[in-house]
RNA sequence: GCUCAAGUGGCGGAAUUGGUAGACGCGCUGGAUUCAAAAUCCAGUUCUUUCGAGAGUGUGGGUUCGAUUCCCACCUUGAGUACCA
């Protein structure tokens, strides 16, 4: 093998990886430890395109690092393998869904062992394996056995709140749940049915059954999330879509704000995804104001962080939603009132959202008393105000906040004004400044920050209202009506949910003839005939059995696609573990993840929830640590060129064969001009339009025989489309006969080209994905230039962190550093080294490389030391370097960007052990030093002049060379320096 | 609307704490080699220029001996979020 054979390399040592378990990872070592995670992928149908494996190979790099660094390195992979889009497919073609994802998985795989990944793959896990999910099962069995002990701010055993029930009842015991439990003693508690009991440990549970409001499309019977759904109807189909209230099953992520807050201090991950989180938990602090009802015993709580503006209200307005609603509704009005809510409910919380503009309400006819002055104050109900925030009614204040401001004037409400010297006359007055407040009783004349305060104490002292924190974040549904998930391991005894024991895990999906909601409108798992839990034999057994006394009904609904992936990274410790979701010696080994690397979209998802999770199990004492992610980076996407072309055609209004219309293409030139045609369009170009118009016309009149069509700016109608970018030449031309080969639809089509008879396309830069025609396959790039060009160019392309264009064109330059490097090793195609000691200028050049790659990768600046590896390679080039002392340093530098040549190179070094167990080497600065007097001094202006270094001293080294230095005096001329201005490693300023 | 990030050659992008702006690569130009091509190698490549030099990191100010970098205002683009009381 002389010249450099990419492929025969890569071949050899990705079976030489996997046949010596090269990456293997063991769990108990001297080394210390490091794990590295990549979030793990979906498997989908249409396999993996070049933006895909850009973060795999940023952690794949970092990990062989710290493996030459001497760590004991975990670095796994796995498949979030529960879904949608396999789901999707069974129910179009009966292929069962993990037929579908084995499938997938088999070739993801094969990409990935392309690209020479140091995965340890004996820790493979797979979200929809049933020996993985029986520990998701109990993971949730445990969250159902817990609740939120908020004196301790953790989580508990269950069995811990009910002997507190039986001891002092609940009113004394403080948990994050639901503030509708009734108070009740622990005489009580012990006369309390079995189901009035599970009833109300039910309101405490971590995971418990709640009544959620859902989007349901009727015709669909399923539940909709709120993407699936645009204005107002499905995305598939166009149905409607109702807001429903449904048993559902949920997770009290609530409990933990606060503690998901507080813990963002605590991890180094991007400052834009802790933003996004903090913004999503969406702490503000605030007050809770009560208001009596007039004429009835009720009262109105309200949330607000304005108490300062307590004098401004002018009316209270509640959610549509809310209960004391139909409470207080007086007579006249109810008709009114429920016509509004029922208009409301029809509409889904995004378009109410969406339809920002329109003011709508009802009042109710009822009034509230202000606790200060005593006034009456109308209640009115509006859809600007929100259910699930805060306490879904709002303290009207219009003077101050500009949404009540445009309902009190679209509804001709009082608008009182409480700030000193303002006008309010054409907006509300929002600030929270030092502006004093008047008309305010006893707040007149204070600013905002002390009125908060003295009104707060005020309100505390007439128990009228108290300090809150409110949270935006809601509990979290956790049930799917679906048939590709997790099942719940749950079965129910007069509609209490009863967990399955532990040791009857995994609880298996069954089998189901339809993956569609049944008719009656039951989830997929509905059509399963076994699926009803035997309390004797505890096993699975027909439904036909169910007699409600030993054989029950079991959960219909599955788990959500977060469950499996709130906890893999734990799983990857101790895969193969039967007895437990992971040992205790793996998880105090391995501890937490140390390096996370993925995409920004699950910030409030995955990323939120997993947190959560783990904050849970360190409670329970599963866990050692309550923040599984030390540090976490986001890789920027790798964006598509699309190529698009135009369709031309002509929308006439008379009697009219369209299917005979040809399909006319134009190049994007053409279409440019044609849409150009306007007045001040240039006469020449006016006349070449006209030209192509003409032309349309006659080409369109005969083929519909008889028909007088006239093509102009008016029936023109010009559309884009995409085409395949591998039909698409680097300077834009169509291959136009390819073209016509690729889609039948294209057979006959007419191109209007330009005229020098090229078809130009336009190019666009989009998000890469099969529909737009413009992904690029690894494979593809592997089969022609090596995975280790592959992995040098994605490095090479940008910043790790930023989105950047894929441009295939540019991996040449990578692909010839390569060859450079190997040509380093050869002279006339034969392997030759040196042994003679190396000079110093290649010393300089290694250790120069050492100190920035090394300095590159603790930085994750993975794109500048591909920069610097051309740069040492060319200058070893030019010195004629060959020698081992050189060479094998650098090889190691390289191995984890590019391994393969790295191992072959190494092996023909005559080494036997594989090049990732090498040490990395070590920096030394003492060849960066070299004699100043070559260094040039320039003189710039009076003041100061500049000398050129490239040192890596001491400021005070530094300037004892400079002022000693024989062109320094010179320019000096005897004058002495005012400041010496010194930046090490590089530029020496001496202010004259 | 709000929050955040970013604006540097034909292109992707370098530039450490404020210290030679444009590293490195692509592309382009010229040359060597070759019957020719590919491959490879060498030289050049921010703009303007009267060849002295001058201008230049989105725009306009400011701080500084010195600003791509720091401060203020504005413009543009991208991302996230949104009746949050």
């Amino acid at each position: 093998m002389a010249k450099y054979n990419h492929r025969e390399i890569e071949k050899k040592w990705q079976e030489f990886w996997s046949k010596n378990e090269t990456f293997k990872a063991s769990n108990n070592s001297k080394k210390p430890k490091y794990y590295v995670l990549d979030m793990f992928p979906y498997p989908s149908g249409s396999g993996l395109h070049v933006g895909h494996p850009l973060g795999y190979i940023a952690s794949d790099i970092y990990a062989r690092y710290k493996r030459h660094k001497g760590f004991n390195v975990l670095h796994p992979q796995g498949y979030d393998s529960f879904g949608l889009p396999a789901e999707q497919y069974a129910i179009e073609t009966g292929q069962h869904p993990s037929m579908t994802t084995k499938e997938n998985i088999e070739t993801y795989r094969k990409q990935l062992d392309k690209m020479g990944f140091s995965y340890d793959w004996s820790r493979e896990v797979r979200t929809s394996n049933p020996k993985y999910y029986k520990w998701t099962q109990w993971v949730f069995i445990q969250l159902f056995n817990s609740w939120y002990n908020k004196n301790l701010e953790k989580a508990e055993d269950i069995s811990r709140l009910i002997s507190i029930f039986e001891k002092e009842g609940n009113t004394i015991v403080r948990a994050a749940s639901d503030d509708d439990v009734m108070p009740f003693t622990s005489d009580a508690w012990k006369s309390f049915s079995s189901i009035k009991r599970q009833e109300i440990l039910l309101k405490y549970r971590l995971a418990f059954l709640s009544e959620t409001e859902v989007n349901w499309c009727p015709y669909l019977k399923t539940v909709l999330a709120n993407d699936e759904i645009v204005n107002g109807v499905s995305e598939r189909g166009g149905h409607r879509v109702v807001r429903k209230k449904m048993t559902q099953w949920s997770m009290r992520i609530s409990a933990y704000s606060q503690r998901l807050l507080d813990g963002l201090s605590t991890i180094d991950w991007p400052q834009p995804l802790k933003d996004s989180q903090a913004n999503w938990i969406g702490r503000s602090q605030g007050v809770i104001i009560y208001f009596k009802i007039a004429n009835c015993n009720l009262k109105i709580e309200v949330f607000t962080t304005r108490p300062d503006t307590i004098f401004g209200v002018s009316f209270i307005t509640l959610a549509p939603e809310h209960e004391l609603v139909g409470k207080i509704t007086v007579k006249a009005q109810k008709e009114k009132v429920e016509r509004y809510i029922e208009a409301t409910a029809s509409r889904s919380e995004r378009d109410r959202i969406s339809d920002i503009e329109r003011v709508s309400g009802e009042f109710t006819g009822a009034y509230a008393i202000h606790p200060f002055t005593d006034k009456k104050i109308q209640i009115w109900i509006g859809d600007y105000v929100l259910l699930n925030y805060g306490k879904g009614a709002v303290m009207s204040v219009p003077c101050g906040d500009q949404r009540d401001y445009d309902f009190a004037k679209y509804f001709n409400i009082s608008i009182p004004n409480i700030f000193e010297n303002t006008d309010i006359s054409e907006k509300a007055f929002v600030e929270k400044g030092e502006t004093k407040l008047i008309n305010s009783s006893f707040l007149n004349g204070m600013s905002y920050k002390k009125a908060v305060k003295t009104v707060i104490s005020e309100l505390e002292k007439r128990c009228v209202g108290y300090e809150k924190i409110n949270y935006r974040m809601h509990d979290a549904v956790f049930s799917r009506q679906r048939y590709w998930g997790e099942p719940f391991p749950v079965y129910y005894v007069n509609g209490m949910p009863q967990m399955i024991d532990e040791k009857h895990l995994p609880i298996k999906l069954p089998k189901v003839e339809k993956y569609l909601p049944t008719e009656d409108g039951k989830p997929p798992l509905g059509n399963a005939e076994i699926w009803a839990w035997d309390t004797k034999t505890n096993t699975i057994v027909s439904n036909d059995k169910i007699d409600n006394k030993v054989v029950f009904p079991m959960e219909l609904n599955t788990m959500p696609g977060w469950a499996g992936s709130s906890w893999y990274f734990n799983r990857y410790m101790d895969v193969n573990n039967d007895n437990e979701f992971a040992s205790k010696e793996s998880l105090d080994y391995w501890k937490e993840v140390d390096l996370y690397i993925g995409g920004s979209e699950h910030a409030t998802g995955h990323l939120l929830y997993s947190r959560f999770w783990q904050k849970f199990l360190y409670d329970r004492g599963f866990v050692p640590a309550d923040e599984y992610a030390k540090k976490m980076i986001n890789q920027g996407m790798i964006l598509g060129r699309s190529a698009f072309i135009y369709v031309i055609s002509c929308k006439a209004d008379f009697n009219f064969n369209y299917n005979s219309l040809p399909t006319v293409l134009v190049s994007s030139e053409v279409a440019k001009e044609l849409k150009q045609n306007s007045l001040e369009t240039k006469e020449e170009l006016k006349i070449k339009i006209e030209k192509i118009d003409a032309e349309l016309s006659n080409l369109y009149c005969e083929r519909n025989k008889g028909s007088d069509i006239k093509v102009s700016l008016d029936t023109r109608v010009i559309l884009p489309i995409h085409v395949d970018i591998s039909l698409v030449n680097t300077s834009d031309e169509l291959d136009m006969e390819s073209f016509k080969n690729w889609s039948s639809e294209f057979k006959d089509a007419i191109f209007i080209s330009e005229e020098n008879g090229t078809f130009k396309a336009k190019r666009e830069v989009e998000k890469m994905s099969k529909s737009k025609l413009n992904v690029i396959n690894p494979d593809d790039i592997c089969e022609e230039y090596g995975a280790d060009s592959l992995r040098l160019f994605e490095m090479f392309l940008g910043p790790l962190e930023q989105s950047k264009p894929w441009n295939t064109a540019g991996i040449s330059g990578v692909y010839s550093f390569l060859k450079k490097l190997w040509r380093l090793f050869h002279s006339r195609d034969v392997f030759e080294v040196s042994d003679s000691t190396p000079t110093k200028g290649e010393r300089k050049t290694l250790h120069k490389t050492i100190k920035k790659v090394e300095e590159d990768i603790e930085s994750f600046s993975f794109n500048t030391s591909v920069s610097t590896f051309m740069i040492a390679v060319n200058e070893l080039t030019a010195l004629k370097c060959n020698k081992r002392a050189i060479l094998e340093p650098l090889l190691v530098l390289i191995s984890p960007y590019a391994p393969h040549i790295a191992e072959e190179l190494w092996s023909k070094l005559g080494y036997k052990t594989s090049i990732s167990t090498v040490t990395f080497p070590k920096f030394d600065a003492k060849y960066l030093v070299e004699n100043t007097k070559n260094y040039p001094i320039s003189f710039n202006g009076k003041m100061r002049f500049t000398l050129n270094l490239s040192l890596d001293l001491s400021k005070h080294e530094i300037e004892k060379i400079v002022m000693t230095n024989e062109k320094t005096q010179a320019q000096l001329k005897g004058r002495i320096p005012k400041k010496v201005i010194i930046v090490p490693g590089k530029i020496v300023n001496i202010v004259g």
